[in-house]
DNA sequence: CACTTGTTTAGAATCATTATAAACTACATA
DNA sequence: TATGTAGTTTATAATGATTCTAAACAAGTG
């Protein structure tokens, strides 16, 4: 199985129950968003057995500690994630509550010119908000 | 009291319970950012009589709409809101969690070159990430 | 095989937020 | 000033996402 050594690397045991989550997230030609909500939808679509909601919040977060996966900043009353972890921004459709992928070279470059003491910028997200 | 007009404009009755929340929020020499939480302790501590938290929910989300507070888009636990309605950017202390404003004019021109049919933008955002 | 440590699990607990419905109030009109 | 009504406030219950718990289980090492 190709994920059981990019589980290994990562100090994570290659469970049964971790290699199903790594199918159903990046089995897919495209990258895509969701919730932990949807992505139990998509679990019980794709597998037999049965995974605990738990199992998912932990696998998510331990993914996403681990860089395979992003939180979307994004107010909403469910956390967003992204299995997209390049670089890159949103736009979000306020009527629909969609997300939409927005690359790297749609935005301009941005220049962030304040700096803030011993501090370094990890991260710039970008999201644009939508509406009719 | 000056705000009564403002709130009478906005289609809101002025009760004494948005008059006594628009003093702590909008008395202030600077704006600031805070959780409903934060507001329910401030309003606590100015003020003498008891305000319930479903009236501090309901009057945040009444201003919010009337464009007197804004979101800010971020992934945490609790909402935070921002009396500064200008448009301008936030950086985000991960190991504080705290706010820090990032003014319009902190950030060069950003261009968003992607369009999505029939969908105009609302708002751009930037979150800055910061880390040690 | 035996041991240790990491993982999964169901269910309980937590906590922010929203709903409910009864009491109350602003304010227009008589 | 009194009255009606639509909007507000309130305490409390309900909801729902997320985290915690602690017992059963599985992976990896020797």
């Amino acid at each position: 199985m190709k994920y059981i050594e990019k589980l290994r690397n990562s100090g994570l045991r290659p469970t049964k129950q971790r290699l199903q989550i790594c199918e159903v997230l990046f089995d897919t030609e495209k990258t895509f968003h969701f919730t932990i909500n949807e992505l139990n939808q998509k679990i019980k679509n794709q597998i037999n057995n049965k995974i605990s909601l738990a199992t998912i919040y932990n696998t998510v977060h331990a993914f996403e500690k681990k860089g395979y996966l992003k939180q979307i900043p994004i107010n909403s009353n469910q956390t967003y994630f992204d299995t997209n972890v390049s670089h890159h921004h949103h736009f979000y459709d306020l009527k629909d509550e969609k997300l939409i992928d927005l690359e790297n070279s749609d935005v301009g470059p941005i220049n962030i010119l304040k700096k803030i003491n011993g501090k370094k910028i990890k991260s710039v997200e970008v999201l644009v908000k939508l509406e009719d």
